[in-house]
DNA sequence: GATGAATGAGTTTTCATTCAT
DNA sequence: GATGAATGAAAACTCATTCAT
């Protein structure tokens, strides 16, 4: 339970005032995690890809792994999280806001490929006793809850017929996932003409 | 058939002489890489899932790490095949078949949770620098290119509107793999309803 | 929490059945410890020591660092209970044993130089939350509690004056510490003679 | 005296013009010492403990970790010096220097516990072969010495009997060694009760 | 076939120390 | 003087793999 080596003292501030180092590291970190997959990510290549002369830095600004781990995953919905909210801003209307949504979230994998691809290879080994991600788990959760009650509010609008939010969530989430792991294994994977196939789809699946 | 089953690694043998220890190494791999993810997923662990006084004896009857991953993501595929396609033989029509093929990957998750779980973690790993991973990536194409085929084959018939099948098949695969994490995290998940729903969902979809 | 990796599967029987490597590492370690002390004492030295071509093969062994100090502990206890046991099974009365007990922890010196300057290296960093010493503390203080019974014993006796006898163990524990000491920094110390001048200091100490 | 405090680590120097910085550094060492034993004592514990943000302070007003160990044993030695002289003055006669001299080191155990902690904590951790402890191995000796000197004073003089002196100092230093040990363990430790009986015991042990 | 000890490369981590500011 | 980031060596530990029995 010590405290941590870490330069950065305030549990609180970490999200705030990341040091240009950390941010390198991390953002390092979510190329090789990309590239590599996690079992494979270690300090040593994430080292290389910061520039970093030696692991010894990482475990410097990170208590471990785990923390760095961490970091990637705020960090990537982070960036997330911006890109997305300023995209989906301009829309209006239920319908308008699902089609949104999926060209919101294809630009966003046109922009940070490897950011999405590296929070997918995360997502995928989570695991429910993995303290470490509770944070990330707990951040999908509260979106997932909130495009829930989205899709619910459309309902009762009646611009949606009636489902269960809670699966179309997890089709429209599964859906994006998919085209991440697409994107990643084929080069000519056209963002734009996916994002108009999906809004399309769950268009059609969700209007009366 | 031969008459005793040989260790020795031929890669012609390997899907024809699966020894009794093979299979319970192989099993026993499914178990721990669903439960602890593949980065965490050690001889060691694998060893002691099995039954095994040591990792030797792993290292014995597979080539190497990527070899008994190889067997891992083969026997899955095998186990997943043949539920599946004894679910779907009895289907008719393509809207039918759609709605079959929900309900048949939803039983099979019911029936076997962690060896989805385990395909999950290694789809989400697959690299396409990683050769160990060539069939699995040949298999699951083989499997797009087949249910794009059908897709397709409905449109033609004038059973599905037009939309790009390639797509298609990405969001049912994609809702799929998330229902499965969710299974995994959920224990309360309702696998049965949760077919019928995707199968609504498709169903709108893709109807004229 | 895990199981460890060691060979050894019992708890209880991690004592009886050491495996001639886990006492050759176990003896290699008091070497090193009591030449160079407990912070320079290494797993690489300690590999070194035993002949061994890497720490890997005393992480294969222990479960720890922790693990080791332990055992090495216990064996240090055992062998010391052992001789001098066998030295004091022949004295009789209060005085005699007291006499008896500089003798055989000097002549236990003279034997085993190295296993008690191990020992006074790990007494001296024993810390009370260093849980991995809670055995070997838990004996010394059952060892020191017997002697404070004989002591008042012999006082009701009427063979020994009034005094408190845990001074008085204490007192008898430090002079064979200080001894041990000596004799670790002085080639040239007499054991035998220091036997007698310190039995002679102890028997006025306590006599009536 | 100079002017000006001076990190430069000229040897003559550095006795006489500690810094304020060096002594917090030294006590904060002390503390560590004392708390986690010789092996766990890093400089960023001590670092920690004396506030300072970094431990390049520490490596910028010390030559290396000996150097700092060296001011440690030469800090702890000037205090228990200047206390233990002070008690002493006053007592006259062999027998009574010899009862002064038990409590004198109990008051000082009672008023530097942790500055006597990490000394038998350095003690046990010295090794014939450590250049940095030279100093304190011979300032130990010297004292040995003196006190080896004064029993024979005592014996010429009649006061006290015939026994070895040197295993007399011997004794005497490892009683007043245990006794520091156990104040370390047990809060509840009297030390004036302690000071008491163990000048009985060697009261008993020397006169004639 | 099976065992478990042994190996050595590789991993994370900690350390004392240095250096630019 | 003081800071804290950087370094690189060394530490403990884990891993897949090999080998004698």
């Amino acid at each position: 339970m010590q405290a941590k080596a870490s330069p950065v003292k305030q549990e609180t501030d970490r999200t705030f005032t990341e040091s240009a180092r950390r941010a390198q590291i991390v953002n390092a970190a979510i190329e090789v995690i990309a590239e590599v997959g996690l079992a494979k990510a270690s300090f040593a290549k994430i080292a290389k890809q910061a520039g970093l002369s030696s692991t010894g830095m990482i475990s410097y600004h990170f208590q471990g792994k785990d923390d760095l781990i961490q970091a990637v995953a705020a960090e990537i919905m982070r960036v997330s999280a911006e890109f997305v909210t300023g995209k989906l801003a301009a829309e209006s209307g239920f319908r308008g806001r699902l089609r949104g949504y999926f060209a919101a979230n294809l630009a966003l994998l046109d922009e940070y490929p490897r950011h999405l691809r590296a929070l997918s290879t995360l997502v995928a080994n989570v695991r429910s006793d993995d303290p470490s991600m509770y944070g990330l788990v707990d951040q999908l959760g509260a979106i997932t809850h909130a495009q829930i009650e989205i899709f619910r509010a459309g309902q009762r609008a009646g611009e949606f017929r009636e489902f269960d939010p809670a699966v179309m969530v997890m089709a429209t989430r599964g859906a994006l996932d998919a085209a991440i792991a697409r994107a990643g294994a084929d080069p000519a994977f056209d963002t734009a003409a996916c994002a108009h196939e999906l809004a399309e789809l769950f268009d059609h699946a969700t209007r009366k």
